[in-house]
DNA sequence: GTACATTTAATGCAGATGCAATCGCTGCCC
DNA sequence: GGGCAGCGATTGCATCTGCATTAAATGTAC
């Protein structure tokens, strides 16, 4: 094992991450919720979707991206086509594939909520 | 850090601090149930714990030092004490207060896992 | 001393997550 | 074409989490 770091310095850091990230997130996840309905997941998925100019992408392609495991993109997916952010359509060219598109509310919702993600990451990120 | 002035620098940070947090906590996670049976939060508790000379602290102070909810600690402490890594004791001058002592056991669960979270830290923490 | 507000921790409940299993589809090899 | 491995996404299930509520103890005002 060769520790290129200190052991201290090492956790240190973790600590660090752990408090910054937890204390960003928490902020993020109750003011997403209250303002505008959002899991702090799926304004992040709305938020790369809108980010492509095709406002479409595989939900592999979406993955990738993301923190998210498999199964719960697929339900958070499942959840903002349900509030009609985003609608998914079967690949054409190979039907195991699912495209997921930005619907025009899911624009406008993740426009309103950019808002709120950018206050509150100017209030709790730099000083973190 | 300085202060993070324009939004898409802020975002990009943010960005950088989820995939980070994601992809150690996620290792850490799986490491740590599968080697050692521990929850990183409960890691982290018996971490916490370890770290005081009296190896014993209140619900509150512990709630203070960390990211969980009074809740979610107070499951997580329970969860400890049914597999006899941790004791729970009533505070005689105010009983509305609980300690919470390091058992024997727990520090020695505690002392394997850090060998386990120190390797995944080295592995996974220095490069992002 | 009694009534009321506050504090501390535990609990009911609903929601999000990950793992493993599953289902449908593709591609390959014969 | 038929059989079979592998891929892409969904679903069953167990677990962890936070919010709101509850229960018990303490503090305060009168």
């Amino acid at each position: 094992m060769p520790p290129v770091r200190s052991e201290g310095a090492l956790v240190k850091r973790w600590r660090s991450l752990l408090t910054s990230y937890n204390e960003v997130a928490g902020h993020l996840e109750r003011a997403l919720q209250e303002q505008h309905g959002l899991t702090l997941s799926e304004f992040e998925i709305l938020d790369r979707l809108s980010e492509q100019e095709c406002e479409k992408r595989r939900m592999q392609d979406l993955a990738a991206d993301m923190y998210l495991s498999q199964s719960a993109l697929s339900r958070a997916v499942a959840r903002l086509e349900k509030h009609g952010l985003v609608t998914r359509a079967m690949c054409e060219t190979d039907r195991r594939g699912v495209f997921v598109h930005l619907s025009p509310e899911g624009l406008a919702r993740r426009t309103a909520a950019r808002e709120t993600h950018l206050h509150i990451l100017a209030k709790h990120l730099q000083l973190a």
